[in-house]
DNA sequence: GTTCTTGCGTGAACGCCGTAAACAAGCAAC
DNA sequence: GTTGCTTGTTTACGGCGTTCACGCAAGAAC
């Protein structure tokens, strides 16, 4: 596997083994093929049987690389993350970098824009927890998860240290809420030194507004008021910015 | 099982022909297994052979009663709806008619509870429209999924004519968003006559919230912050009152 | 009361599916 | 070469949605 066990592995190649590499190719093919199956027919129209098919294997050949359908998918899932993080990052990286309000913007709308790109795939990583996909705690997935977070916890750790948004007063914070926005900040690495109960708690409405609005566009449940909500999801992005002290503007 | 055969349709009976009657009963067992399916192992664990197997009938059966597994699944979405509707009445009919606030809190939390305590059919209800569940726009489903929201409408309606809220100066409103959001108070009957724009603005940033908090928490992706997360959800209440003009009160 | 009709349920069949177990080929190292 | 591990196949089991041809009982018509 690594360096030298003649000394013939002078290891130029990519990276790893022949084995390794190979199995990493076949393993990555399988989630391509699977990721088609989902964008075109959701995630129940993934199948291990017509993936092996269409890379002419027969399916229990698949078990050599997932252990299940469901693992399948939660590798999917891994991914998805990362790609969407990907677009986030990119959308992000398009402005200068002391451009807090234009690349929080970007980053909100590049996650709008992905989800309604990828409907199915952002139905798997945002929709309801089946009792397939359930990304164990430490698992690949639930890690991607998180590092996407991250993105958005970062753009919201300079809010707060620019100043940005005068935090309301909220005396009536319950202990039980403060213990869990506390548990929150500190499971996400929030606000390393100024994390007040009060940004977190915008922070958290804020990013809820956000899911609200998204998913329900993506998830298609206000599809009767329009097929294009883009002038309400800038609306309601107006408002969010507000809230934050984030200059809004036009996309 | 009738009155009287010699002349027989004076119908004492519930209602229509014997044939009619035994058809809704049967009609309704697959239903009501179909739930319990649904309830335990979520809507994939929903079968058509399952359920006819546990009724003593073999699958084919069915199809007497339901076009399709996904008709059947459709038939489950507009019980469902109702089932949350009664719900919400039920929270509302507690309080006095005069308590407007009362009333508006309390169907927010009966939404919020009917949710964690049905997860599956939460999620077939307010979860991505799959391939499957697809309510045509005129069918049962999409009808009581339109009374269930009427009666949030109402209950807005009512807060606009005691004129609640202060609807804020926003002159930014595009003409496309103004144009949806008439269309949205057209097609829910929102706001009979004085259906401001700015009120509908308010009325759906509130709605998209509520969304928002309890999609995540019956979704289960905010679990890692805590698995109770009431304390969140009466903060978001509270905010949300704030913003209609309604007087909090805890639960 | 007999006949006719209609609707209900079954059995068999087709083609999917996930998954497990036994087995064969290929590659790696000694 | 021999040994052992990795890969992939074959075969098999049980479950699934759905279709079709068929019996059969209950209501309607006479």
């Amino acid at each position: 596997m690594t360096g030298d066990p003649a000394f013939p592995q002078v290891e130029n190649a990519p990276s790893g083994s022949r084995r390794e590499r190979v199995r990493k190719a076949t393993s990555e093919e399988i989630k391509e093929i699977a990721r088609r199956h989902l964008t075109a027919h959701g995630a129940s129209g993934v199948s291990l049987r017509a993936v092996a098919r269409e890379m002419g294997m027969t399916a229990p050949g698949l078990y050599r690389y997932f252990g299940s359908l469901g693992d399948l998918l939660e590798a999917l899932q891994a991914d998805l993350f990362a790609e969407l993080a990907a677009a986030v990052d990119a959308a992000e990286a398009a402005l200068p970098a002391a451009d807090t309000d234009g690349r929080l913007l970007s980053a909100l709308r590049a996650v709008r824009a992905w989800g309604l790109a990828n409907r199915a795939e952002f139905a798997l990583l945002f929709g309801p927890a089946t009792t397939q996909t359930f990304p164990e705690d430490g698992s690949p997935a639930s890690e991607a998860g998180r590092r996407f977070a991250a993105t958005f916890v970062a753009l919201f750790d300079r809010l707060i240290a620019e100043g940005r948004f005068t935090v309301p007063e909220e005396p009536e914070a319950s202990p039980t809420l403060c213990a869990q926005l506390e548990a929150f900040a500190r499971l996400t690495g929030f606000g390393g030194d100024r994390a007040s109960i009060g940004a977190i708690r915008v922070m958290l409405r804020c990013w809820v507004r956000f899911y609200g609005i998204v998913c329900m566009e993506v998830f298609q449940h206000l599809a009767f008021v329009s097929d294009d909500m883009e002038a309400l999801f800038e609306a309601e992005l107006r408002d969010l910015a507000r809230d934050l002290g984030v200059a809004y503007q036009a996309p």
